[in-house]
DNA sequence: TAACTAATGGCAATTAATTGCCATTAATGC
DNA sequence: GCATTAATGGCAATTAATTGCCATTAGTTA
């Protein structure tokens, strides 16, 4: 395999996430990482986030309606769920989990994962 | 506004959301409906379902990833969550809910609605 | 610095879901 | 049964998200 390289695109588009701090849309993260590279291309966000999670440094986050988030693997890699604000339409982290979600399952069905995902307006919105 | 007449297909589009009891995605009402009328179009498929929602009949189910489900508004009214089966990609109902998601919320945040969806294996797929 | 080629970015093309169009069918009321 | 027109269904067209293509740019190594 060859050598990857470290480009202005990619580095400014980690620094997104990590500055952001909340899972990002691909929009977002064009815009985002945009202001440090003014000429930057959907095209390479695409390509930069899918190399990302081939890497192992960023993970999807499925939300429902809305397009796909994406996230740091290392914020993901601790079990949390998302705040989706209405007004701002962004998405961010809730540490925690409600738990006792066996005991809602029907019989003979098998739980493997689950996700939460609160809605309402953030802080800055409300 | 003019008289809304009752078909065969409306009528089979109805019965299919009755008799499955759960959230169906278009192509699955398409595919249980069709067994009472043949030649069932799509195209006749997404009309129903947007006059059952205009109607107050059937509501959107949004769910995480794949594309959106409909369910009774007779089911909806009751709060509950769903169950979202890997191995046949069929929703589920899961009556009741964990609860206790307030204090999730980080300061200043406005909690307004949320959304569980469970997966894992459903009794026929486990 | 030069050579090599990975990466970029603009635009066309693809994909999947939904809708527009329209000739034909059939539910409704008289 | 007949007239009226809502509803149907096949197919083209649209929409939004993602990918293919490719000439150009620029990171990396010698
Ligand atoms: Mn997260
Ligand atoms: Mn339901
Ligand atoms: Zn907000
Ligand atoms: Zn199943």
């Amino acid at each position: 395999m060859s050598v990857q390289r470290q480009t202005k695109q990619l580095q400014a588009i980690q620094t997104a996430f990590e500055t952001a701090g909340r899972p990002l849309s691909i929009d977002e993260i064009h815009e985002l990482a945009g202001r440090d590279i003014e000429s930057l291309g959907v095209r390479t966000v695409y390509r930069a986030v899918r190399r990302l999670q081939e890497n192992g440094d960023v993970s999807i986050v499925n939300v429902p309606g809305g397009s796909d988030r994406y996230e740091l693997a290392s914020v993901a890699a601790e079990h949390h769920h998302h705040f989706h604000c209405t007004a701002c339409d962004r998405f961010f982290d809730i540490h925690g989990c409600p738990g006792g979600l066996k005991k809602l399952l029907p019989k003979g069905f098998k739980l493997e994962h689950h996700e939460l995902t609160l809605s309402g307006l953030c802080e800055s919105c409300a």
